[in-house]
DNA sequence: CGAAATCGATAGCGGTCGCTACAGAAAGGG
DNA sequence: CCCTTTCTGTAGCGACCGCTATCGATTTCG
């Protein structure tokens, strides 16, 4: 009894039907994803659902996190990568253009648009720590730069953070609007010449 | 009986209502506020929201005509006003930062929040063709600029555009976001800096 | 082989959604 | 005055929401 579980096993792959959501949910927004959008696209019924990921919300965290670390992580590996603030950005708006129009998933960057309009409070509260906790990895590279003279002195950190952020939740709105790659890469090229 | 009204008066005032309802929506976007949020608010029972307004969706397309004309002008206004597209942008960002932020009213553009997320594709696709207007205005603003030499003959204006609403829809995210005016007035300062 | 454990499907819980039937209240017309 | 017209409040419709009790099916352990 020491070995793996007993009982009948699950019948699904909880990897995949964890994707499936994150889908969903990226397309739609958490409130306007139901249960039975979820349960319908991952081919399962509720009470699988429930026992397998706990509620709705702890489902939508697990897909938070899945998503986090295969689409929310580029920038700050480019932050982390690149020899300055303004090559990370360089790279990571130009990143961003193609990954918010890649046809493999939908449009945008779901930490920016999941959590617009809902009435949980606790989920737009999550995700907005995370754009935050964004702002604030910018802000750090870019003071970095400040101190190594890399950047001008009288450089605005917070100020710049900011505007590179407003950038890319603009870029991720326009491609839910319908903006191509290219459109959104035009968009990256004019958004640079902002920068010191 | 050729005179007005017979019946009992309505005992609101529409047009009152119509603002409550509009602050209703600005605030949680269209499909999270609901009939019994609208009526609460408003002070007036459901069936006379309905006598008053037909249904939801008919009460949406009347705020939005208001919220137009009155919170949506500004840019209009601005680029037919000022001398050059340039100066009409600067303008534009500027009243922007003011006007997203103004606690007299909920953050950001309900034009650009209000049906996010949203299940009703209709409603979505009603905003989107407003949004799209509005850069099809600054687009042409541009390409005069660029006709009469303001602006450079190899300026790409449908990018230009693009850039600016991209920046302006990125504003209204941080002001939801919890971005102050003096912020929001940064950011805009350094978007204008893209500008040719 | 049972027995124990875990899963899945059906069916349905209480609550809220957008919306409305109905009856009484409040106005003008004769 | 009574009659017609229009509005308001109560109360509730069917549909869907997130979620779960129940029970038969399927698996491992002894």
């Amino acid at each position: 009894m020491v070995t793996g579980q007993r009982g009948r096993p699950r019948s699904f792959d909880r990897d995949a039907a964890l994707d499936k959501a994150m889908t969903a949910f990226w397309e739609r927004g958490y409130e306007a994803t139901s249960i039975s959008d979820l349960t319908a696209s991952i081919g399962i019924g509720a009470p699988s659902l429930y026992a397998a990921f706990g509620d709705k919300r702890k489902l939508f965290d697990e897909v938070v996190v899945v998503y986090g670390s295969r689409y929310g992580e580029f920038a700050g590996v480019a932050l982390a990568e690149e020899p300055t603030a303004r090559a990370a950005v360089e790279r990571i708006l130009r990143e961003a253009a193609e990954i918010y129009t890649d046809p493999a998933h939908p449009p945008g960057c779901m930490v920016i648009s999941a959590a617009i309009n809902t009435t949980s409070e606790e989920v737009a509260q999550a995700l907005r720590e995370r754009r935050n906790a964004n702002l604030e990895l910018f802000e750090r590279r870019i003071r970095a730069d400040v101190a190594t003279g890399a950047l001008p002195a009288d450089t605005d950190a917070r100020a710049l953070a900011r505007y590179t952020g407003a950038v890319l939740q603009g870029m991720s709105q326009q491609s839910r609007d319908g903006a191509t790659r290219e459109e959104l890469e035009a968009v990256a090229e004019r958004a640079l010449l902002a920068w010191p």
